[in-house]
DNA sequence: ATAAATGCAAATATTTTGCAAGCGC
DNA sequence: GCGCTTGCAAAATATTTGCATTTAT
């Protein structure tokens, strides 16, 4: 991530903050920039060993906390895959399709305009959409071919 | 979901405990049967009340164990919402698309054909598709109207 | 008879909470 | 100074695991 980009997540949370009369605290920022420093998927744990790389640590509750705040504000997109809970810095990011294998947990992100064109076009009633996460699942070409081995075995 | 349809589903995990030669266990139709009863989202929790309602005890080990099996085949979807995890029969189920809204968590399933034509239709490499979620984050418009109204206040 | 599946209980992992202390406004 | 935010530690939840036992094939 670009730092004139995470200058603009930044300042995003600045307006709101301020807006809305919550302090603008040295954790807050520290972690919003860790998020934005990590590419793709990220766990809690790992997101926390970004943080003390930094030499900036945070408890794991105020870690929480901000990931909440920062998934209202559409900073951050939470994902629960097979191996556990990811999240990941969504403001730059509109590759929002995911293509899961439920044998080996392997996710993949890919780009398909088409859907992404049909999800924003769409017009919800008394609903402020802001983004969106697709999953889709089934089988990678690896752990399909184990299976059909697995089969013949048999 | 109707008799006959429980039958279909019934079937589909016959087939598929038959033919990779794993175990009928009375468990994992008590699971299926009680996981097809239930109208929309349900927690383990609640699955596990509805199996003791049918006089069928089961542990937790095994309650995780099956429902893992069950996603595999697809016969059941697992849903990682602001309020904890949830799970959905799915065999007879095509609305994939989840309004969910991130302030107080409320979720709505909708039906957009043009959306989920879009994703039906999507040719993937080295990938056998399956089924898919969509997950459409917003604000709902009452939560919506307090967010104003404080904003007002100040 | 054999190996897979279950139950149980303990271990682990994850997330939330209450309260005292710190600090932004 | 006020009261939101943090850190801490404990509590509450959620999920996995090892092992003895049961049971489907």
């Amino acid at each position: 991530m670009t730092e004139k980009n995470k200058a603009k997540v930044r300042e995003i949370l600045d307006t709101y903050l301020e807006c809305n009369h919550h302090r603008k605290t040295p954790e807050r920022y520290a972690v919003l920039d860790a998020v934005y420093s990590i590419d793709g998927h990220f766990t809690l744990e790992e997101l926390d060993a970004e943080l003390t790389k930094r030499n900036f640590r945070v408890s794991r509750a105020t870690l929480y906390n901000t990931m909440h705040l920062f998934i209202e504000l559409r900073l951050v997109m939470r994902h629960s895959l097979v191996d556990g809970t990811k999240y990941e810095a969504c403001y730059y990011n509109d590759s929002h399709i995911h293509q899961v294998c439920s044998v080996c947990g392997q996710v993949t992100e890919i780009n398909v305009p088409a859907v992404t064109a049909a999800v924003n076009d769409l017009k919800l009633q008394r609903f402020r959409k802001d983004t969106f996460a697709l999953y889709i699942y089934g089988v990678c070409s690896t752990c399909q071919a184990k299976l059909t081995r697995k089969k013949n075995d048999k």
